[in-house]
DNA sequence: GGGTTTTGGGG
């Protein structure tokens, strides 16, 4: 029933996601040769964290146990910090989303198939090769195509369960010349679910809780970096839940996570990295705004490669941030454009709702993430970007 | 000296800030006649540090974009009688140009071209030299200005009723509150209208060098253009039309167009696309990608170039043809064809249809319709049943299941039901319906007539394998419906695989 | 300026 891809898909996400959507959503049921470390780049951090895999930028969701971790090892680096820096993101998993499309841009027609972090680290010293324009996967022809495939087969079953008697309209009651008749006699409903929107899906929807870029930020800089630097602390995310009233009854309840059935695969991705983003022949490369003492690649292919013990503990970034030590000035890495241009997000959120992914994110979320470290490798450089 | 002066901008572009705007369109200094003296392109002083003015012809355009937290750039290339032509041997019928390029601090301020060919007027340009190409820089975020004259009678948006109409010494867009006209400038505006005419009948404009052929698209390294014909345009979502493009090299290509950002766009069509990239992830279908500074532009009516490939290219659905040998296919097939009579029937949404068609003035009037929509479910599900012995007398239907011969004529008596991009999301699905005993619809199965369906297994399979056909995913039906008692009935439309 | 924003499905 899937399709035959006879070329190899270049793209590790959109072959991921799209296998998620091919496979019900049951990542269980993803290819086990797929769950490798994915190594991306951090295309934006701040309002939105999102990394590439040098074709397309997703949004990685990650738990209380993933930011844990990442600042006990790294204590020095703000995860809200890390544009344009790499990252290795070891421990993962696939889930299956209904959410409001309207507001989340990394959704299409309702559903998002969310990277669930688990485990992660920064490559602070690797620069990968450049790559094409990073464009958002979900805005993709083929993987939406993909969605209205897997949206289509939801209804089609959906409406041989529910309109198994077939009524059919009577030519004696179609051809009477009436004029006023109206056309809402030709409205079928094709579920019995409960309100406009069609719901009658049978995948198991991912409930993993995951902490906001937000919450992030404030967790790193202070809770009132914003509001003294002018903006409001009390910020408001679009996305997660759908339809704003119910967003926010839903996750006022704040149900638990059952952290077991979580992440089935979540154990199987170890094996070694994979090469989600193409290495090229290294060429040193400098970057403009970031003033780092960029060790000049290695001539080889792969190249700079630090290959920092992935999974001990004791790793200290030898290149720590900019500033040599954890940051808690908001401006830090951004231009006097940036910072403006998030001090505006703020303004525009405030008075919002306040969850996000309708899940609370206190308790720890599923799956015990066992950091599983591949062996950082084929590094490469990646240009700067003005 | 100046005459049709308006009070609002006129172009049909919404403001939405209101801030403080540019300045008019043609500044009001003198009061005296000839306060703009309009030079040739080639004309321009190279040395001179004051703004000129003039009149060119628009031969390509990035769509207006954001290069920063406050600036929008739009980069036009521009021709006239003085400039047009490279002069170089060798280099053929090959455009020569200036390049033209438009600074503001809002979107809204900058022209929007969906038609080369047309007008454009420039006040308080500077000009310099770029790369040994005449460059004029025009600071619309100061006191430059500009002003979009029709080539053809309608723009390409008071062609699809997008813009309000104008006459010919009216731009149907100008920047800034208002718009002056000195009465000279109608014989300049005629004059290079003229002139814009005749010279995309005579040569190709868009001449080989400024566009890739597409069976070259994959071997490019970074964006190129395109000049092809729009084979097919089908609405991929709410916000997206997805067109289906062929050029002279006879390779198809796929590619998202939004519909805000392109609402122009019609099938059949000849477009050039300003900027496309080659999509390597695209393993099932041939993808371009297009960016925010990317265009895709139509020609004006004279165009030799777009006469020529409008009649040369045609659509073989070769595509469609290998997309259906597939179990599951991400290319799009329209399976139906509607009558050419129905050519200029306006297309309107199931939601149009279904949810107001009993409440807007305009739907309730009509009783004929264009449509597009996938089959979701069809009934009856048993094939043998889509045909029945119809009594004209008593409107009865019988089912011609058993032996016994029945009276009466035999009609099809299906009912589709159907869902679309509007109605996407929602939980419902709606009926279309297949009734052909007054005669609406009966061509639809192309060829395949109304007979018992119980006895001729011939006719009973291939309807079957339509019926696969129309519920499959990523089919779709291309229909003409007319309403009938608050129904809706296929007609003129008939299934062409 | 033959380009890359967020308005993050005109920009």
């Amino acid at each position: 029933m899937s399709k035959s891809q006879q070329v190899q898909q270049q793209s590790a996400f959109k072959q991921l996601y799209t296998e998620l959507f091919n496979n019900g959503g049951d990542f269980g049921k993803v290819s086990n040769n797929l769950k490798k470390p994915l190594k991306c780049y951090v295309k934006e951090s701040y309002p939105h964290f999102l990394v590439t895999d040098g074709y397309f930028f997703v949004t990685p969701y990650f738990t209380k146990e993933a930011v844990t971790e990442f600042h006990s090892k790294f204590p020095n680096v703000n995860i809200v910090d890390l544009h344009d820096k790499v990252i290795v993101i070891n421990n993962w998993s696939l889930e299956l989303r209904r959410v409001n499309s309207a507001e989340v841009f990394t959704s299409y027609a309702n559903l998002e198939a969310r990277l669930i972090v688990h485990s992660f680290k920064p490559n602070l010293q690797e620069r990968l090769n450049p790559t094409r324009y990073p464009v958002n996967l979900y805005r993709d022809d083929e993987f939406k195509t993909t969605i209205q495939h897997f949206r289509h087969q939801a209804l089609q079953q959906s409406l041989a369960k529910n309109l198994k008697q077939e009524n059919i309209p009577d030519i004696a009651k179609v051809t009477g010349g009436d004029k006023k008749a109206k056309v809402d006699a030709g409205i079928v409903r094709a579920s019995t679910s409960k309100g406009d929107e069609f719901s009658d899906f049978s995948f198991k929807e991912g409930n993993t809780a995951t902490i906001r870029i937000q919450d992030i930020f404030v967790q790193e800089k202070g809770k009132d970096a914003l509001s003294k630097l002018g903006g409001e602390g009390d910020v408001k995310v679009k996305g997660g839940a759908r339809g704003k009233a119910k967003a926010a009854s839903k996750s006022a309840k704040g149900k638990k996570v059952s952290a077991k059935k979580a992440d089935v695969a979540a154990a199987d991705v170890r094996k070694s990295v994979d090469k989600i983003v193409k290495y090229t022949p290294n060429k040193p490369s400098s970057r403009k705004e970031t003033p780092q003492k960029s060790q000049s690649v290695p001539a080889a292919g792969k190249s700079s490669a630090k290959k920092t013990a992935t999974g001990s503990k004791k790793t200290l970034p030898a290149n720590p941030s900019p500033s040599g030590k954890k940051s808690t000035k908001t401006t830090d890495q951004m231009t006097m454009a940036q910072f403006k241009r998030y001090l505006e997000w703020h303004e525009k959120k405030k008075g919002g709702k306040t969850s996000s992914g309708g899940k609370v994110l206190g308790k720890r979320s599923a799956g015990k993430a066992s950091a599983t470290s591949g062996k950082a490798s084929k590094a490469s450089k990646r240009s700067a970007k003005k | 000296m100046s005459s049709a002066a308006k009070n609002q901008r006129s172009t049909s572009r919404v403001t939405k800030k209101k801030t403080t705007g540019p300045k008019d369109a043609a500044p009001k200094k003198a009061e005296k006649g000839s306060k703009y003296e309009y030079v040739e392109l080639t004309k321009a002083q190279l040395t001179s540090v004051t703004a000129q003015h003039f009149y060119a012809v628009v031969i390509d355009a990035t769509f207006p974009y954001k290069t920063n937290q406050e600036r929008y750039i739009c980069s036009l290339k521009i021709v006239d009688p003085s400039l047009y032509l490279k002069k170089e041997k060798g280099t053929g019928d090959n455009s020569d140009y200036a390049t033209l390029v438009l600074y503001a601090k809002r979107f809204e301020d900058l022209p929007i071209i969906h038609r080369l060919g047309d007008i454009i007027r420039i006040h308080r340009a500077t000009i310099r030299l770029y790369n040994g190409q005449r460059q004029f820089n025009a600071n619309i975020f100061y006191s430059s200005s500009w002003a979009l004259f029709s080539t053809d009678k309608k723009s390409a948006l008071q062609e699809i009723g997008g813009q309000e109409a104008t006459s010919d010494l009216v731009p149907f867009s100008h920047s800034g509150k208002n718009f002056t006209f000195q009465k000279n400038e109608a014989g300049i505006v005629q004059n290079i209208r003229k002139w814009a005419q005749q010279y995309f009948t005579q040569y190709s404009v868009i001449s080989n060098d400024m566009f890739t052929a597409l069976n070259k698209a994959q071997a490019q390294k970074g964006d190129f253009d395109v000049v092809a014909k729009i084979l097919q345009i089908h609405e991929l979502d709410e916000y997206t039309n997805e067109l289906k493009l062929k050029d002279a090299s006879g390779q198809v290509f796929y590619t998202l167009a939004l519909k805000l950002k392109f609402p122009h766009l019609r099938t059949g069509e000849v477009v050039r696309i300003r900027s496309a990239t080659y999509d390597e992830t695209s393993t099932q279908k041939k993808v371009l990608l297009l960016s925010h500074y990317s265009n895709i532009v139509t020609f004006i009516s004279t165009s030799k170039l777009a006469k020529e490939l409008r009649g040369k290219i045609t659509d073989d659905r070769a595509v469609e043809k290998a997309a259906l040998k597939q179990d599951v296919s991400l290319s799009a097939v329209v399976l139906t064809e509607v009558d050419k009579k129905h050519a200029g029937l306006p297309a309107h949404s199931l939601h149009d249809l279904f949810h107001n068609a009993d409440s807007d003035k305009e739907l309730s009037s009509k009783d004929t319709f264009r449509t597009q929509f996938y089959v979701t479910k069809i009934e009856p599900s048993d094939v043998k049943e889509w045909v029945k012995a119809y009594d004209r007398k008593t409107k009865k239907v019988t089912s011609l299941k058993g032996s016994a011969a029945k009276g009466g004529d035999n009609i099809f008596q299906v009912s589709f039901l159907v869902k679309d991009a509007s109605t996407q999301l929602n939980n419902n699905t709606y009926r279309v319906l297949l009734y052909t005993h007054d005669g609406l619809g009966a061509n639809f199965f192309n060829g395949v007539k109304a007979d018992n369906l119980h006895k001729n297994a011939d006719a009973r399979k291939k309807l079957e394998e339509y019926s696969e056909l129309l519920t499959r995913f990523n089919s779709y039906v291309d229909a003409v419906v007319e309403r009938r008692n608050g129904f809706y009935f296929i007609k003129d439309t008939r299934i062409v695989y």
